[in-house]
Order: structure tokens, then sequence, then C-alpha cells
DNA sequence: CGGCAAATTGAGCATTGTCAATGTCTGTGG
DNA sequence: CCACAGACATTGACAATGCTCAATTTGCCG
């Protein structure tokens, strides 16, 4: 019965898992504080050991470090419904910062709440810790991004995976959407330059698989697009979705063709 | 009271979280079954939907993937311990390969029983949780490591990283190890190319602050070899080490000067 | 209209990749 | 004990991708 304004992170969590009344209404029912920080805002910052995490209610935020020569890479970006600071409930110094990318508004919840809900409520652990593997999977794609790809690859990867995040949770259409980030940050979140960033968007147009204006993009083919950018969203775990769970409980075509459906069945239990 | 097999599991979910006797218990009673593998077998691959984890009892093994252009990116190093597939558990389909880097020995236990220890033993689920924690610390610095940092950094940043947890786990002494790569695996590793591995390798022999001679390394002068590799371990998180924490329960000095030595004790709880 | 952040462009350079040999080490079979 | 195979390491010459530096332009807002 309290307020919803933590609904978001809930809904997130119920993307990929079944949660029972209670559940969610413990999670509903976390002390927060709101918190609305400009761009550039750090919320969290390297070495630092807060009390606090913070979940992002709206606007989008980043995770970056920053090596000794003064290069500065994001390794993830945040949306809203985002537990972002999840980890820190667990481990004591942040090993990076927590930057606002755009207006934000932010709910931090007391680490030792964190801790108390994660212990006493199995099924909201799980969601959280499943949570935590996605975004495993989603660095270990940063990782080869950065680590094997070319830079119209490199670029063009990140724009799929945006559009599909964004898609997934509602905040963009199947072909339309935002990049919540300028071509100073797309190069730090792709290890470019912003010069090179440039370059590679101009020949991305060239290639005529998106409309883009600024920020906005239209993906005009996606199969063409996802091409070019090597990009096999099997890492971002959409298969899981509890809502795509519904509709088809057939194996997706990711998998070759060992259709054990009943290791969906058996997940979700 | 069955077989101490799992044993070197317990000990690394031991190294940051305190587990009472029937914790450990429900964990070496894990019904698991052994496997050896030779050198470039592939235990889990992408696209696969697997019944069973993997856990590594002995031997060295990586995760990697592979770009649409024959790239392959390897995305983490597991030592003995580890339990490299927890992930399968939860995520249905592997988004990543999982290949042993020399003769390993592991064990399979089936997904259900992880899951039902996971939801049955909260202190349990939240010391693997850590797990996947430090290691989405691990992957954050590899994408940096390959997105913002040139060739010498990189691999001396590897080299550092393979030295500072197999110390941790007692597999090497301060400044002497074995890396558990050849050069290839290092170029797979760091985003180069073996060439330029090699070259890399060359000009760190020629720099003084290690002695190597083929995978043997000795590290002359740490300070020196962390500084050229921008090598800051606080994402390893061994501040929070048991070991660790019973000796000293002072703040480290990473921490600017924002001592909250309770929360030391907190999160211990 | 001025000011500012962001985007765009060009020229030259540097780091790293490519290709192709050659060298080294180790274990095996004769 | 030696020749050989195979994996791994090393080297050189050249190409290319992406970086640096330095303007210039565009769009937006007060």
């Amino acid at each position: 019965m309290s307020s919803p304004i933590l609904e978001p992170m809930l809904r997130k969590l119920e993307l990929r898992n079944v949660l029972d009344a209670s559940d969610r209404a413990a999670i509903l029912a976390l002390p927060y504080q709101l918190r609305t920080v400009d761009r550039g805002t750090c919320v969290v910052r390297e070495g630092e050991r807060p009390e606090r995490s913070c979940l992002l209610l709206a606007g989008f935020a980043c995770r970056h470090k920053v090596t000794s020569a003064g290069g500065r890479q994001i390794v993830s970006i945040h949306i809203p419904g985002d537990f972002v600071d999840l980890q820190g409930a667990f481990l004591d110094i942040a090993d990076h910062n927590v930057e606002a990318l755009g207006r934000c508004e932010l709910a931090m919840v007391a680490h030792a709440d964190v801790r108390v809900l994660a212990s006493t409520r199995p099924a909201v652990a799980r969601a959280m810790w499943m949570d935590t593997l996605v975004e495993s999977a989603i660095y270990r794609e940063w990782i080869i991004n950065n680590g094997r790809r070319g830079a119209l690859a490199r670029v063009a990867h990140l724009i799929c995976e945006l559009g599909r995040r964004l898609h997934a949770v509602g905040l963009a259409s199947a072909d339309r959407f935002e990049i919540p980030l300028n071509q100073d940050q797309m190069a730090d979140a792709t290890g470019l330059t912003p010069v090179h960033v440039n370059r590679t968007l101009r020949e991305l147009d060239r290639t005529g698989l998106v409309d883009r204006v600024a920020r906005t993009v239209h993906v005009k083919d996606w199969p063409g697009l996802r091409e070019i950018a090597d990009f096999n969203e099997t890492y971002l775990h959409f298969d899981q979705l509890v809502a795509k769970r519904e509709q088809h409980c057939a194996p997706t075509p990711t998998a070759r063709g060992d259709p054990p459906a009943e290791s969906l069945a058996a997940a979700a239990g």
C-alpha cells in the first residue's frame, strides 16, 4: 500500500520473473529517498563506500571508469527501471563511477534494506540476481565490441543494443528511438575518439540502413543493420521475457534444434 | 559427510563470505558428475541450452565469443574453484562458449540443484551472487582494457590481474606465477593480434619490470608494473576477503578518508 | 544577435594489423 | 641418439585503421 514510485523497478524485475503479491509488496515497501540530478552529476564515485544504492526512475545514466592517461570508458548505459547500483549493497568499495547522462530521477535505497529484502525473499533475490547476470552478458558483449570489431560495427552495435533494450521496456517503438548519448559519450562507450565516431556515423548514414537526425534513429533495415553490426541479441536474453514465454512456448530460432521446451517451465519455477 | 571434491568451490565462496556448517554441508552435498577434458574442448557452446553447470576443480578455462568476421575474443579466464557456468542455472541459452585452456577437471552440477540450493539457503545464494558481482567488476575492467589502453598497458594489465588472482587463491607466490595462456590466447584476451602481443611482451621485458621465461613471470617491480599497466586492483574487491577483514578492520587506503568501519561488520552479517 | 555545446571536416601521423618467413623447443618414432 | 613433426615464438616489411590537431559549421537558447 505504499506509493508506486518504485514501480519501474518492479516492472523490470517482472520482465523475466514471476513474483507473487507478497514479493511485490515487499519491493514497493522499500524505504527510499528521492533525488533529482542534472546531467553530468556523479551519483557514485570510484573509491567511495556509499551507504545507499541508487535506482533509476527516469532519465539515463552510465557507469564509467577513467584511465591514468585520462581516457574515459563508459562500461554500461542505464535506462529507467534499472537498479543501477545494486552491487553496492554487497561490495563495499565502488570500483567505478555512475553518472547522469541527462536529468535523472533516482530513488536512493539503503544497502541494509536491500540485503534484508534479498535474504528474506528468495524469489526477489533471484530476480535481482538474474538482472545482474543479464548485465554481465552485456558486459561480455561490450568486451568483444571494443576488442574485436571495427569502428562501423562498434557504433552500429551500440545503436542496435540501445534500440532493442529501449523497445523491450516500452520506451521506443520497434524501429524508432532516441540515442541517450551525444557523440562524445558514444566515443567513450565504444573506445573510439569523438572525431572518429562522427565519421563513422556519417558512414553509417551512407549505408542507408538508418535515417538519423541528430540523436533520433529510424532503423529502415534491421537485418542489414544487424549484419554490419554483427549483432546477435541472444546475449540480451529476451527469450526469457515472461511476456514472450506466455506467447509461444516454442524454442527460439537461436538454438539449433534442441527443443527441451520444459526447460522454460523449469526455469520459471 | 560427502566427499570433499567440491571443496575448491566452497573455499572460493568462503573467501568473501562467512558460511555456517549447514551451508557448507549443503554445498558439499551437491550431486555432481566428474568430467576431465583436454585443452581446446568446448564445455559450453553459444546457443546451447545446457542442463548442467560446470565447476572448475583443476586447470584453467576461458569464456569466449567469436565475431562474424572470425575474430575471437576471450572475455574471462577461470581458475580452479570457479563456478564457471553458474549463470547457466538461471539463463536458458548460453550466450558464449566455455573452453578448456589446458587439461581440466570439472564437476558438472544440475541446474535444478543449483536453483534449489540458492532458493533455500540465502547465505549461499548471497555468496554465489557476490561471486557474480566480482566477475562483473572484472568484465568492466576488461572493457576499459580493450577500449582505452595501449598494447603495453593491456598486456601488462592482464598479467597483473592473473598474478593477483592466482595469489589470492594460493596458486602462486606474491611475485612469481605461470600465465595460463599462450601468446595467441593472450591476443584473444586483449583484443590484439598474436604478432603484436609478441612485440609487446618483448617491450615489457625491456622495461626490466618482470623476468619472463616462456609463460613464467617473475615480477621484480610491482609498483612499476602496476604503473605501466594502469592497474588498480580495487575492482578485484580483495578488500572484502574474510582473511583480510579479520586482520585489520581499518579502511583500506583506496578510500579517501571516509571511514565507516561498521560497514564491514554490517556487510559480514 | 551573441554565446555555447555539439557536430563536421581535412591533413598528417602513429599504433596496430597483415603477410610471410624463420627460429626454437619438445616429444616421438626409428 | 637423431631426425622430424607440430606447436609456439619471433622478426621484418608494408598496409590500414583510427588518432591528433586544428579549424569551421550548425543548432539552440537567452
